[in-house]
DNA sequence: GCGGTCCATAGCGCCAGAGGTATCACACGG
DNA sequence: CCGTGTGATACCTCTGGCGCTATGGACCGC
């Protein structure tokens, strides 16, 4: 490509003289006085080899080759105008396309209202969510695959940055008519002979080795009776009194008439979710979110 | 439409770099030093008010806002070199639009003869070539409808400039069996008996008027046994014996086997044919077009 | 012919910015 | 730990060209 012969701003000045087709109109429309505007003209003319403006003592009118010009310089003008502003916009964070990965866990619970306080701020922006497990969205996060990612018991990773949104409990899910639901707290080894709902591995390792953790922590392997893929169905199972459950904290988001959650004892496990990215992406979509997140979930 | 922010200049550079992702590569392709070139980019993010690369330790790549700019400075890029490119073409004459008009009694003979010399020498120009008497043509040609028009007889009119290219008398056209082709030339007084064939006077009230008056001024009124629109047809007629013919001498050009031209006496008579065109036109495509016609019928 | 309209020209002040050289800061690899 | 390659910074020069005012010159209508 050759370096460019012209002025945008001549362009620009032709443009205007192309629709008024009177120097001192054009002059008057651009704020400056006329001499200036028939020295950018003439300068243009002089740039292109050939006259783009026939004068005539009752105005002026465009020679063929101006014709020819003008919707190229509009274009261009155009174009750039355009592209300015998007690139203004993707470059202030108020447009764009924002990759987030998710763990499933979260699917019901902090995500939505992530997602929801983030699109309220920023309603231009194109989130675009996929579930992955961590470390799927570890790695995808190096591959620039996705942008930011929500992570249960994040790792650490030499080129991400996380940061803890949430540092949650396990909670005992329970049928609100089985009689352990009658107490404020449940001992994990008091589920030891109960039918378990949980989600399958595959979906939630991390938390679901915690899980099976916390109960081995209690003295027993859980009798898994059922599987179910979403948080969101395994309380539903646990209501239909197919089993119960343990669960992160934040499914108590998750109401439903039949279930009730319980603090367990000891109360001491943890489970925390983090948000994780890059650590030199510039992407000012990225503060926003994290900004969003600060505000969520406070300073955590 | 608001003031171009950007300089062209500068998003050449910026297209450069983001091609070469490399400071270094990019000012050697520019041809300037590395320092000027960071410069460039600088001034330009500064514009835009967002970075637009992310540098690193090995090389640079486009930030989310500047992949976002990219492909709008490109377009206008070329958009630009295109259009000026295009408008330098019709500057120059070497391209466009020509609307040509032309009296039908040219249009087997001076008519192809300039056509064929202007095209080979401007082959990227459009002409477009529309029959017409010759005063619509000179109302075309005030009306901006046709820029240069092939007249017979050219009036004088105000705006308008004219050159004859041709001033030729007239011949008889005669089977070539006729008694009077065997003569080197033919009095018209000859033909006033003979049937005439000749085009319909609304096809060239001109030069039709020349004939019938060459014959009044011989003493008779012509008989017009057949009318034809093209002069070609008139040939063919008079050589299926038909009858005869006058024409301008130009008709010569028109060869067929069995038709015979004789120049006739008194040869004073002269029909003269003239280019005529806007005299404030500014069209490079006219010159050339005056050029040709020079070359092709002598400085006449 | 006179004033009005319209564009071109001349001459001036001024500064944004393009380009240069020299040097620095940083990361990486041996 | 030091060389190498990367881009950034500092500082300088110089000029292109933008805009101004004042004036010229062509044309038109009254």
């Amino acid at each position: 490509m050759d370096r460019p012969e012209l002025a945008l701003h001549q362009l620009h000045v032709f443009a205007v003289l192309a629709e008024e087709l009177h120097f001192g109109r054009a002059a008057v429309r651009l704020g400056i006085a006329q001499p200036p505007l028939s020295q950018q003209i003439r300068r243009l003319e002089e740039r292109v080899g050939h006259p783009l403006f026939a004068r005539g003592p009752r105005g002026v009118s465009l020679t063929p080759a101006g014709r020819e010009l003008l919707p190229a310089a509009r274009r261009a003008l155009d174009e750039l105008a355009a592209g300015l502003d998007a690139a203004r916009r993707i470059g202030s964070g108020t447009a764009g396309r924002l990759r987030v990965g998710f763990a499933a866990s979260l699917a019901l619970t902090v995500l939505p209202a992530l997602l929801r306080s983030y699109r309220e701020r920023y309603s231009q922006v194109d989130l675009e969510i996929r579930e992955m497990t961590t470390a799927p969205q570890v790695a995808a996060l190096h591959e620039g695959e996705i942008d930011v990612g929500l992570l249960r018991e994040p790792p650490a990773a030499p080129d991400l940055d996380t940061r803890v949104i949430l540092s949650e409990g396990f909670v005992a899910v329970l049928p609100s008519t089985h009689p352990l639901a009658a107490q404020r707290a449940v001992r994990v080894k008091q589920l030891a002979e109960e039918p378990f709902v949980l989600l399958p591995r595959a979906i939630g390792p991390t938390v679901h080795d915690r899980i099976v953790g916390l109960c081995r922590a209690a003295g027993f392997e859980p009798a898994i009776a059922q599987r179910a893929v979403e948080w969101q169905t395994v309380a539903a199972l646990v209501e239909a009194g197919l089993g119960v459950s343990l669960a992160p904290a934040s499914i108590r988001r998750i109401r439903l008439g039949g279930v009730a959650y319980r603090r367990i004892e000891p109360g001491t496990a943890r489970t925390t979710v983090a948000i994780g990215w890059r650590r030199d992406d510039p992407n000012p979509l990225l503060l926003h979110f994290l900004e969003v997140a600060h505000d969520c979930f406070g300073s955590g």
